[in-house]
RNA sequence: UCCCCGAUAGCUCAGCGGUAGAGCGGGUGGCUGUUAACCACUAGGUCGUAAGUUCGAAUCUUACUCGGGGAGCCA
C-alpha cells in the first residue's frame, strides 16, 4: 500500500466518535462558522452527517493559514491532515490542516446565521434551510424512519406494493384528487370528455393505495403500500400536506384485534428504532425543539395504548366537565377540541378508539353485529391527534353491496372491489400511518412543512 | 372555505399620534485556543400595498396582499 496516497473521505460522524490523534484524514464540507483571535483561526465544518461540527484550527504560517479570508459562514471546503487531541474542552479531536481548499467560496449575505431562525423564515430558504441544525436533524431521522418502516414490515414478512401514483380509483371518502388529464381543459369551465383523455377515462392522483392493498392481500396475505399520495383539499393547518407519504399495511385472515395489534406494534418498533439510530438528532430535538420529548417517547415505548370504543369515548367526554366548543353526541365525529381531550389531558398517551358510527365512516367498512358501528380504529396521539386511521373491511359480498347501495356510490366503478368478495373473500384489515404525521411526533415538531423537505400546501410550491 | 392574530434593518423583535431603535448577522480594527467567543467602531429601513382621519400616522380606520394559529376535511 502507497503510504503517500491520500487517506479516503472520512464522514465527520465517525470521526468525532473514534477518531485518534495523529490518524491522517480527509473531510469535505461546509463552513458553519468561524471564530478568530490574531493567532487562531476555528472554522466549524460540517459534512452533514451528523450534527456536530468538526473544528479546523488554522494557525499562522501553518497550511490554510493564507486561505483564512475565504474561509466565510456557508463556503465549502476539503481539508485533510491529522487529527490532534484539542487542547481545549469542547470536543475530543480536531484537525490541523495539511492542505486546504476553499472549493466554494460564501458571499457575505449568507442568510443562515449562527443563531435561532424563525421556521416561517426558513421555509421561504428551503435550499439553504437544509444546512441548519433543526432541518439536519430532521433529515437524518425521517431518513432513519424511513427505512425502520421498510424494516419493520419486510421482518414481519410483509409483502411491498408499490401502489400505483396515477390511479381512475379515488378510494371513496379520502378527500379531493388532482385530476391528471392532458386536455385542454378549462376554456368553457364544462367537464371534459374524459373518453378523449389519455387513459380513456378520468383520472387522479392517489389519494390511498388502501384498494390495491386490498387485491394483493387477497394473493399475498400481508402486504404493505408506502408512497407518496395526494389530497387536493383546501386544508389550512400545520398538520396537512397536499403531497404526503403513506404506510398502508393490509392483512387476510385477520381481524379489527390483529389491527390493533399490529399498529401498536408498529409504532413501538420504530420509535424504538429512531431511537437507537439517531441518538445525537433526537437528544437535539429533546433540548432544543420539544422538551421532555426523549422521556415522552420511552414512556411510550414501555406502556400499553388505551384502547376505547367511541361509545365509550362519547360517554367519557360527557362526564369529563369540560366545556367544549361543540359537546360530544353520539353519532357525530368528535372533534379535534374532544380527541385533544382524550390524548392529552384524560389518558396523557397514544388511544386507539374503536367501533365508530356506520354513518360517519367510509362504505368498505365493516359492519358490527349491533347494526349501528363499524370495525374501525383511529389512533389518537398527544400533540398531533390522528395518527393512524384504519379497520377491518367489509368481506361480505351483500353486506358491502347494501352499503354501497345506501351511500350512492356505484357498483360499476367498483366491480373488481366487488368481485373480490366473489371469488375467496376473507376477514381482512388494514390502516393507513401518515409517515410525516409520525415524524412530527417523533421529533416534537409542530408544523408538518417543516418535516418535508419541499413541502405543498394551498398556494405553495416554491421549491 | 370560515374565525382570530400578525407584517418595522439581512434575521429576531421593541416602539403604538410628535422627525425610526436594540440584539444578532455584515464590514473595519483589536485580542495567544475559541465553543451561540469577547471588546471597540461602522454601514444598513420611502415601518407589507393603497386610500382615509389628523396640524402631524410605523402608531387610528377601511380595503387588499402575504404569513401564522385555530376550525372543518383527513393521514
Amino acid at each position: 500500500m502507497a503510504e503517500s496516497a491520500q487517506p479516503a473521505e472520512t464522514g465527520i460522524a465517525v470521526l468525532l466518535a473514534g477518531g485518534r490523534p495523529g490518524q491522517q484524514v480527509l473531510v469535505r464540507g461546509w463552513v458553519r462558522t468561524r471564530r478568530d483571535s490574531k493567532d487562531v483561526t476555528f472554522i466549524e465544518l460540517n459534512d452533514g452527517s451528523c450534527l456536530e461540527n468538526l473544528q479546523v484550527v488554522l494557525e499562522p504560517g501553518r497550511p490554510g493559514w493564507e486561505a483564512r479570508d475565504d474561509v466565510t459562514t456557508g463556503a465549502s471546503l476539503v481539508v485533510s491532515g491529522p487529527l490532534v487531541e484539542s487542547p481545549a474542552a469542547g470536543q475530543p479531536v480536531e484537525l490541523r490542516p495539511e492542505s486546504l481548499e476553499v472549493t466554494g467560496g460564501s458571499e457575505d449575505d449568507f442568510p443562515l446565521q449562527k443563531k435561532r431562525h424563525g421556521f416561517e423564515y426558513l421555509r421561504t430558504i428551503a435550499h439553504l434551510r437544509v444546512r441548519s441544525n433543526t432541518f439536519g436533524a430532521l433529515a437524518r431521522v425521517r431518513n432513519s424512519l424511513f427505512t425502520q418502516v421498510h424494516g419493520f414490515f419486510q421482518e414481519r414478512g410483509f409483502l411491498f406494493l408499490p401502489a400505483p401514483i396515477i390511479t381512475a380509483s379515488d378510494a371513496e371518502g379520502a378527500g379531493e384528487m388532482f385530476r391528471v388529464t392532458t386536455l385542454d381543459w378549462g376554456r368553457g369551465g364544462e367537464e371534459p370528455d374524459y373518453s378523449r383523455d389519455f387513459f380513456g377515462q378520468k383520472a387522479g392522483l392517489t389519494v390511498s393505495g388502501q384498494l390495491e392493498a386490498e387485491i394483493f392481500a387477497q394473493a399475498f396475505q400481508k402486504v404493505y403500500t408506502f408512497g407518496p399520495t395526494f389530497r387536493a383539499e383546501n386544508s389550512n393547518t400545520s398538520r396537512h400536506a397536499a403531497e404526503f407519504w403513506m404506510i398502508e399495511p393490509e392483512m387476510a385472515f385477520a381481524g379489527l384485534e390483529d389491527n390493533l395489534r399490529l399498529a401498536e406494534d408498529f409504532i413501538k418498533a420504530v420509535i424504538g428504532g429512531v431511537l437507537e439510530q439517531c441518538p445525537g438528532d433526537m437528544g437535539f430535538f429533546d433540548a432544543r425543539i420539544e422538551k421532555g420529548l426523549l422521556e415522552k417517547l420511552t414512556h411510550v415505548l414501555e406502556s400499553p395504548f388505551e384502547t376505547i370504543t367511541y361509545t365509550e369515548a362519547v360517554r367519557l367526554l360527557e362526564e369529563s366537565g369540560e366545556k367544549f366548543e361543540f359537546p360530544a353526541a353520539w353519532g357525530h365525529d368528535l372533534q379535534s377540541e374532544h380527541e385533544r381531550y382524550l390524548a392529552e389531558k384524560k389518558l396523557r398517551r397514544p388511544v386507539f378508539v374503536t367501533d365508530y358510527p356506520k354513518d360517519i365512516k367510509a362504505f368498505y367498512m365493516r359492519m358490527n353485529p349491533d347494526g349501528k358501528t363499524v370495525a374501525a380504529m383511529d389512533l389518537l396521539v398527544p400533540g398531533v391527534g390522528e395518527i393512524i386511521g384504519g379497520s377491518q373491511r367489509e368481506e361480505r359480498l351483500e353486506n358491502l353491496r347494501r352499503r354501497m347501495d345506501s351511500m350512492d356510490i356505484s357498483p360499476e366503478e367498483y366491480w373488481w372491489y366487488l368481485d373480490l368478495r366473489r371469488y375467496g373473500s376473507t376477514p381482512h384489515s388494514g390502516f393507513g400511518v401518515g409517515f410525516e404525521r409520525l415524524l412530527m411526533y417523533i421529533t416534537g415538531l409542530g408544523n408538518i412543512r417543516d418535516v418535508i423537505p419541499f413541502p405543498r400546501t394551498p398556494g405553495n410550491i416554491g421549491f
